[in-house]
DNA sequence: CCCGGGATCAGCCGATTGGGTGATGTTGGG
DNA sequence: CCCAACATCACCCAATCGGCTGATCCCGGG
């Protein structure tokens, strides 16, 4: 097989020099460059044409879910490898459905690592097992419904604090409404006070991205 | 200035690797070994004594809190300098009063890293211009006195939905108790009802660690 | 030895919440 | 063209909540 060329991508100097040394000093890859925003990250892959993309989702500026859309709306047929440092849950149906190829956790060893690279390579899907045990179970369960937006919305100032008759007037809307909306919101996380809706909220990554 | 001796405390091989070929590979520094949790750190220091340890504060098996405050308790003299993916506030403070010496992150540039690391053998405490912000700001604010341990256990079950009732059965104390506990929660995280409690809670940190 | 903070409990009361039932208008997709 | 989902609103009612005042017990530090 030929080389395998590499793009990496990641916002931290320490994890791309990692990457860039163990791919470096082992025969079959090459890396062509490193980027460390998403925009950088498209641009590149688009001049050098690499075979896989080692890409961090959570880099400031320009994320890492935009860069996959990108790339994938431009047909660059470089394959998306996301090689993230927590496992969110939040973030992997969504890279992949972006057209990511895999999905790594960078506490995999090295051989799955270069592993997951040649099978990216060759075009087949490598998943993390703790990320493809996530994905099963999240398509066995009908479907976590997402908030409507005006639900969301609501459940927002929930999280302030906010009283459903000042909810009411900061949306302009009636206080039967806000009930309804959050009755709702109850019914769609599967609790049943606005404490536990929060919670929820949070663990789904619905709320705490300022 | 003799070399400086070093020990690599990091659950993602990526990152361990990263930093020992930088260090390696720049004069000055030797890397005596790596730990991939806080327990074999703490192992590692007390035998082979090395001048500055490099530790992740997030890891499975054995934190890196826990391992700052038993090499504080062993009296062991090497400096601990906290190098952290990312900055939650939350960690900072206590990693310092557990006795690390400097706290960076990880996008911090190489230069940056070398000196604080140089620094941090001096014995000199070093903190990312990031982190440092954050301590004077909450220096300057009184005591954002964390929940006693009871109150959290209160806010736990309170994300959970649970009812005062019900927490009170469940923690074997009078519903007058649990409201007790629960004003104060709220006195503490500044609110006035339990949903944006619990938006607190996860917001500094006290909720959402699994 | 006294003080403060944590943990425990009581009773009162008004405000807020959450559930149930029902209804209307809009919109987008099949 | 109709249905499903969203967004809007009303009314009723019991349960829960949050604030207030006041009290006891224990522990560790000054």
């Amino acid at each position: 097989m030929d080389e395998i060329s590499l793009l990496l991508v990641d916002d931290h100097p320490v994890v791309r020099n990692g990457l860039r040394g163990m791919f470096e000093s082992t025969p079959g890859f090459t890396v062509l460059a490193e980027a460390s925003n998403g925009v950088e990250a498209v641009e590149l892959a688009a001049d050098l044409d690499p075979d896989v993309i080692l890409m961090d989702l959570r880099m400031p500026g320009g994320g890492g879910l935009d860069a996959i859309t990108e790339l994938t709306r431009r047909g660059i047929r470089s394959k998306v490898l996301v090689l993230t440092t927590w496992d969110t849950d939040t973030d992997t149906l969504p890279a992949i459905e972006a057209g990511a190829t895999g999905y790594l956790l960078k506490d995999a060893p090295q051989d799955e690592l270069f592993n997951a690279v040649r099978q990216a390579a060759a075009g087949r899907t490598v998943l993390s097992p703790a990320v493809a045990s996530r994905l099963v179970s999240a398509v066995r369960s009908p479907a976590p419904s997402p908030l409507a937006a005006r639900e969301r919305q609501v459940l927002e100032l929930v999280a302030k604090g906010t009283s459903n008759r000042d909810i009411a007037r900061e949306l302009f809307i009636s206080e039967a409404t806000v009930k309804t909306h959050l009755s709702h919101v109850f019914t769609k996380l599967g609790v049943t006070d606005r404490a536990a809706a929060v919670a929820k909220g949070y663990e789904q990554g619905i709320l705490g991205r300022d």
